[in-house]
DNA sequence: CATGAATGAGCTTTCATTCAT
DNA sequence: CATGAATGAAAGCTCATTCAT
């Protein structure tokens, strides 16, 4: 009770509400939505411990203050910025629409999406850096994490058993591999773009530089699962 | 900084030089790599932000006032700590023995290696992801990291045009992607370890699970790079 | 403060009144009385500092904003549980029920009120000590604090002349002087009791403890005042 | 190790050192002693909660900062405040210079003592009211607090004994429940002075009024112990 | 060569209170 | 009648760094 709004208030909750929102609910809303927009980029940015209070309030154009009337805490805050980056991700791959008939070009799409997301939303991959630095005990404390479980896995299992079907695909493979060889080679060509370009002298963002590793992956992952490559 | 001593001096230039030590001075670079060797755990665990100056100093039993006294400052030593984890992963692949005669086995070789050195060395990623966080504002500051640019691509690239020699690998194929195939796979798996476990439901660190995900990538990088895998 | 409420009036003060409470009325007297009583409570357990808004109002389930809309401020919100607790005090006090033919009997009757009362009640004297500590500043803005200027020196001045008249208390005992006397002694034994308790290395607060230091009060205050002790 | 000195530095570790103090250590000696001193003023004066750190390092001219190199914490600084109270306490009494062949006189000196100390060590009351307000959580904590438990109590003893032995006290009496009674009294008139005097009309602190109280509690104790008052 | 002392800016968080329905 | 939202000051504490031997 008190001040605080039963603690952390869940965006579901209240949407679950039938009471049409006032004009004081949405205004509190968009300032929820904007701290939590401005922390995604503080700390995708700076890390957990650079993405101070202060930096995150100034960007949301709010005050530290409702952070903590918001969110809790500064972990409070992180770990919903953890779990609406999830939800985020999983909207984004339940929009892809994917011919089971066509296992291959399904799988050539799948590669497209994950390394175009990963190039688009480099905050995902320095929010998760984060959290495995912190050895996952952020996620680990949010209620929502598992609900968030990629379906990713789930749609490449069904195109290797299309493909298999079809006399395309081997039998023998692990959609789980190859959902990580996917997400590994996407991942790492973008988190590590900074020391990888010192480290080789050449740019790796460039369109150019993006397709070449794309076709390299993909030709990679359809010789590991294609029958006649 | 007008009174540093050893300061620019790395380990391997200091026991490379041919002066025996004095007790004073051996007793300073216990010192000093104490104060390294912590640095690097503490920066690892913690990150460049959250690795404070007093956990340092007093992981490595000495003084705040002592890692100023050697590095100048806090960037400075994490700029060396930079340049002794790339040193030291150098060294690492430099004491491969690879025959060139027998490009497969010696490939599989580079892949067991690289899984392995990256899950006996976890804080060789985090640091990278530090530093990557960074966008690499702290290695592009140093003037050894040049020096320590891997090796690793110009092996892979022998191994190349001796498996085409042979008629065992195709024409085509890039050192440099093949690098970055090994290296992405290796390097994600553990990277992420604890949003993927949280992710997954299961342990990845299992030596079971490790040379599950070894035999996969080698299988993957062998389709890749073989005429007839 | 110019829509307040019920603001300055006093519980004593509303029951007398002849009108029956609405439902609405009465909810708010429980709003209000739920403030006062979780206000007594946590101004005793934490004095006036510690006792913040938010625990207090959190104690009353109720909001933060209610403690300004029926008291105007904590510093209003204090002030009404220091007078609720004289009014308590003298509350009881006056339902002692003493003969003043026996004032012996009645002293000794007094003196288990006082080492009772303070014993029950020790909230009543962490609040006075939190007063004290503030030199009176807030009962001194009081307006109804001279109201409840405790009876029990008139009592006891009642009982020393009957005692007197009896020719079983000396004349010259000053009723102030007895009551400070008594007050003294149940007080500090319950107010220091766990600085004093850490001291002696006893616990004061057992049945057993209480007794005997009653015994011992007893004895003195008799002595004190009587011809043949 | 690092910054702070051995958390909490002891005044008395550091004086066993049979090294002279330097320039820097007396200095530094001189800013830990302005900072027991201003504590010792400010908690007394607003208590624990009131009594910031930032009024205190203001106090002694020092800086917050050094509050927290010295004393480790808030916590640990009102901890030895209480203990330097404790302990100055114990210095005076000690210095209670009493005939044991006059126990009367002696007994009387006793009381003179308590009644002065307390009047003109206020603080020692209000810091005593402080830490049971928190049920001698603190005192719980120091190690030292221990040490200084006071003497008074077995002096009071010998008093005694030399009385009775002379057929001027009684044989029945306990030293703790004298010691109590001088104390409750002395005690009581200081740390409610405030609300007393709101109460009674009068102003307690008078030398008059001082006097006064302390030929009544000398009577009053007198009377309790004395075989024929 | 080493180190205790000092420094002020910055950190996360809590405070009492007012605003706007 | 009631309350969620907003506010800025101040709290305790940690930070990287410099001073002064």
């Amino acid at each position: 009770m008190a001040t605080k709004p039963t603690s952390p208030r869940s965006a579901t909750a209240r949407l679950a509400s039938a009471k049409r929102p006032g004009v004081r609910e949405q205004a509190a809303q968009t300032t929820r939505d904007n701290i939590l927009r401005a922390a995604t980029k503080v700390f995708a940015r700076y890390g957990y411990e650079g993405g101070s209070v202060e930096k995150i309030s100034l960007s949301a154009k709010s005050f530290d203050r409702m952070i903590y009337y918001y969110f809790g805490s500064k972990e409070g805050l992180f770990i919903e910025v953890l779990e609406d980056m999830y939800r985020r991700m999983n909207d984004a791959e339940l929009e892809l629409d994917l011919d089971l008939e066509q296992p291959v070009e399904s799988l050539k799409e799948v590669i497209r999406f994950v390394v175009t997301y990963y190039s688009k939303n480099p905050e995902f991959i320095t929010l998760l850096n984060t959290e495995n630095l912190h050895r996952g005990k952020h996620i680990s404390k949010s209620m929502r994490a598992r609900e968030y479980s990629s379906p990713a896995i789930a749609i490449i299992q069904k195109l290797l058993e299309s493909g298999v079907k079809k006399k395309v695909f081997r039998a023998d493979i692990s959609a789980r591999n190859v959902y990580l060889l996917i997400a590994a080679t996407g991942y790492f060509y973008i988190s590590n773009r900074h020391t990888l370009s010192a480290f080789l002298g050449e740019d790796l963002q460039t369109p150019e530089a993006l397709a070449d590793w794309q076709a390299f992956i993909t030709s990679t992952v359809l010789r590991t699962v294609m029958l006649n490559p």
